[in-house]
DNA sequence: TATATTACTTTTATTTTGCAAGTAAAAATA
DNA sequence: TATTTTTACTTGCAAAATAAAAGTAATATA
């Protein structure tokens, strides 16, 4: 395991290093989950239809944010809500999550998806993706 | 847990199934390195630099298989031999692969990645996949 | 003031992973 | 032809990660 400022990666290759940080069943879905629901407290998390242990997720957040895609503050409005966003680093993530998303919709024969329409426009140009980062951050801002 | 021909999803989100197949800290880097690499064999897989176990290696190819991504044949030339090669259901994550790679290169600040020349020509065009994917059936119809 | 909510942590059980060693069949070598 | 090596795994066991359930502490709401 190679060590760079504390964190363990098995080698030096990009794609591994990625692996490394959100390479599990979970990881992705919370940044989706952001990303596409606007989710940004433990309690939504919590509340997705896969049905997330409340320990796994207090330690994907916490690794989340130790590797700076994701950020934790207090609301301003309410002291006890913890309000998680995407970083530039994490919004950076959905060009990838759009192609897995594309791949899983061609490969869908053996999945049975029910129709999302809004899979149904997805095309990843570079627009699509602008304006999912736009609405995200203008999301985050209402929701603060 | 939902079953769909005896396989098993946490829902029908095609992100979440994808995490499903491939959600885990192997499954692509085997795919990468048939992609890049133009590994087709148990052996070449197990020399990787992340040096992953033989077990763990063997229930991933399984898993690969059963799920349409790779292929298993005995070599024509060598009856030892078996040689994985990668359908058009797992070519078609070469752009998926792709984003990830270029996020962690912009993202590589944190995991001082060494420079591979390969990496700095990607661009996530059309015509780069294209390449990549003929490239690999060539080269695989080669080995064989 | 009492109850509910939010964001966790703790405990215990189960599953997965990792490591080391072993095996069977085929191939290469002596 | 006999022996050694190679390839593609499997097995057994320890360690780590995950899952499920229950518990807790601080804050917010009725």
């Amino acid at each position: 395991m190679l060590e760079t400022n504390n964190l363990k990666f098995r080698s030096k290759c990009p794609l591994s290093c990625s692996l490394d940080i959100f390479g599990d069943k979970w990881s992705l879905l919370i940044l989706r989950d952001m990303i596409f629901k606007k989710k940004n407290t433990f309690k939504d998390f919590i509340s997705s239809e896969e049905k997330i242990a409340s320990n796994i997720l207090a330690s994907r957040l916490k690794n989340l944010e130790k590797f700076g895609l994701i950020s934790k503050n207090s609301s301003i409005k309410n002291k006890k809500t913890k309000i998680y966003k995407l970083t530039e680093s994490g919004l950076g993530l959905i060009p990838a999550l759009l192609e897995i998303i594309i791949w899983s919709k061609k490969n869908n024969k053996l999945f049975n998806l029910k129709n999302q329409t809004i899979l149904d426009s997805i095309k990843n140009n570079q627009k699509f993706i602008e304006k999912l980062q736009h609405e995200y951050l203008e999301s985050f801002n209402k929701a603060l």
